[in-house]
Formats: C-alpha cells, structure tokens, sequence
DNA sequence: AAAGCAACTTAATGTAGATTAAGAAATTTT
DNA sequence: AAAATTTCTTAATCTACATTAAGTTGCTTT
C-alpha cells in the first residue's frame, strides 16, 4: 500500500474505492536536490506529501537570513498553510534539500476530495491539530528554554534529521545563527 | 443567535435542528476574575468558547516564569489542545482574567457531535487551521523580529487586547520581562 | 481610609547569543 | 583533480535583553 494511504489510514478507515479515488486525485513528482518547490510570493497551490527524500520550508527576512519552518522527511506533508488556505502570494520557500519523491495535493483537488469523500475532513482535522500542537510547543520552547535546551529537544523529537539536515539549518530552527550553534554544540561535547 | 452558532455559521451552515443539537450538547458557566480554569497537570476535558470577559492560556517554567500562549475575549475559543486530543495531563493553565461567561464543550459531546453532525469536522478543521497560520507567524516572528516588532505587530493585530491585558502579560506574550517591556515602552513613546 | 499586594517604573549590572572576520574543511562544479 | 562554492570552526567584540534591586503607583481587601 502506498505510504500516503498508510498515513491516512493511521487516523481514518478507507475502502478500496476511496482509496483510488484519492490516488486518482495526486500526482507524484520527483525532484532534484537544490529544487524550489514553491517560490515566496507565490500562492500556494497543493500539499506535498513526501515519499522519500527530505524538504524543508523556510522564510527570508529583509536581511537575507533565512529561517526554517519546517522540515519534512519520509511520511511527513509540508506547505504552506497560510498562502493555501487564503490563496494569497505566501512568505514561504519550500526546498528539497535530498533528492524526493512527492505526492502533490492540490487545493481544488482538496476540496473536491472533501465533498466525495467527507471522512477526509476528520484526517485533516486531526492531522492540522497535531501539527498545532508541535507548533505550541516549538513556540513556548522558543520563549522559556535555551538554545541548548532546544538543541537537546529538537535531538530526542527529530533522532534522523540531526544525521540528514546541514548543521545551519538546524541552527535556522532553533533559532540561532550557525556560528553560535558550532561553538555551543562543540562546549557541549566537551562535557 | 447565540454568539457561538454565530462563529460556527461564517464557516458551515447548520439547520435548526442542528444548532439545537449542538447547543444542547454545551453549558454555559459564569467565572469570577482570578478563575483558574484548567490547571496545569490536568487533563483537560473542554474546549472553551468566550460569551463575553476574557480568558488566557499560559505555562509556568521551573522558575516561576509564566509565559502567555493564548488570549480569548469576545468570540475567541480557548483550551490545552496537546491535552484535549491526546487525554493526558497538559502543562498549561487557564485563567479568567475578567468576569467572563463561556461555552463549555466537553470532549465527549464534541466526539458525539461530530458523529451526528459531520459537517463540524470541517469546521474544526478550518478553525484548527486557523490557529495554526497564527502561530505559525507568531513563531516566525519570535525567530526573526526585534521585541519592539514583535509589540507593534501584537499592537496592529489585536488592538481591543492592549486595553484590556495587564501590561506584563502582554510582555510575556511577545517573549520579554515586564521590566523590559517597559522601559522599551517608554522608549517607544518618546519618538 | 488604611493596609496590603500586585503592577508598573527606573537604573545599574550581567549574559546569552549576534556580528564580524578569517581560515579550514567539505562538497559541488568544471 | 583543480577550482569554486558552500559549510563549518574559532575567536574577538558587541548588543538586545535578562536580572537584580529599590521605589512608585494603583488596585483590592478589610
């Protein structure tokens, strides 16, 4: 079974023709590293759902410095929410940063999806909600703990992504410059 | 109408029957300011929609050092999501920070309604993503803006709070000290 | 209305993390 | 495999914000 209907099986049940039909709704693309899947400023027009590979999305500040929202690895969905559901230009790049295979959902599909098939309403909504969690929790770890502490959370949350994700990127999620991050992962294997 | 069916119905329409339906399955409580309504280390067992005063989520560090993550008034909906949905003990509190009269929705009623009626899950799911687009700017904004952007924006975005929230919540909520909060505040008016 | 407490202010001092800069290592491109 | 580019490291200096402390204003309680 495909991995996306695996992960929506993990919250909802689908017979066999509903599962096509939402298949039927994808498409699959595969990308290069180093591709940019979704410009700033543009609206965004699908979720991606990833088969493998690794993408992340992220926003520039006036300054040139970039900012990670979010990565996504092997089973995990990405966008961007805010252009999607307003259909407004975004602030968000999404980027694949490991070769990938994506499943692309798009808006209209989306909304089709949930007329025919109203069950999808309940994945989404479960699937939105645990992403709001991890967001709340990222946002008070961001106001009440220290970068090490991050750092240490974000190790135990994210075990694969330390070994894939380039150092300074890790250093843009948890919200401090690489050079800072190099000289505070190396005080902390000193210990 | 009542102001919670009023909220429900910029997003589904309900039938009569239906609003019926989903009043009865709520009560509405009276809370005195100084109210704490959930406490930390519990399960919580509601979501709470405003009638009318104003409420406030919030976790508390090792330190005593509170740290603001929501506030209701008017119309706004409040609760401990990670708890709601996972029926563990949460870390947040929630506080009536005025008199305040609100919708209770219990778990259970809120799991029956969306048997009875579906078309909920897509209004949760739309006001989950709503929540989400916030707090994911607001934690963008923690990454990449300077405390007096992180005011202005909170300024612009809910002008009627700044009246009502005491000033050192406020300092909580944009992530600095009260003692910060106000000499930057200072700073800001003599411009 | 007095007493008590919490919220706000101001100022001095301290520090986590930013910035700048320059070299070393690793990866990509040719 | 050389060249080019990007990532990582180290170290010096700087700054936004925290901490501490003490005084003031404004609520709340009695």
């Amino acid at each position: 079974m495909s991995l996306i209907i695996q992960n929506i099986s993990k919250h909802i049940s689908l017979t066999q023709e509903e599962e096509c039909l939402f298949l039927s709704k994808t498409q699959i693309l595969n990308y290069k590293a180093k591709t940019i899947v979704l410009h700033s400023g543009e609206i965004c027009k699908h979720s991606y759902f990833v088969n493998h590979g690794l993408l992340r999305s992220f926003n520039i500040n006036d300054n040139i410095v970039e900012h990670v929202l979010h990565f996504a690895c092997e089973g995990w969905w990405i966008g961007d929410m805010y252009s999607l559901i307003s259909q407004k230009p975004g602030n968000l790049f999404i980027e694949v940063l490991e070769d990938a295979e994506v499943v692309l959902l798009s808006k209209e599909n989306q909304e089709i999806l949930y007329q025919e098939i109203p069950k999808l309403e309940r994945f989404f909504r479960i699937l939105t909600e645990k992403s709001l969690v991890s967001n709340q929790e990222r946002l008070m770890d961001n106001l009440s703990l220290s970068a090490e502490e991050r750092f240490e959370k974000f190790c135990k949350k994210y075990p694969t992504l330390i070994q894939k994700v380039p150092q300074k990127q890790i250093a843009s999620y948890i919200g401090v410059t690489p050079e800072f991050f190099s000289t505070m992962k190396s005080k902390m294997l000193r210990k």
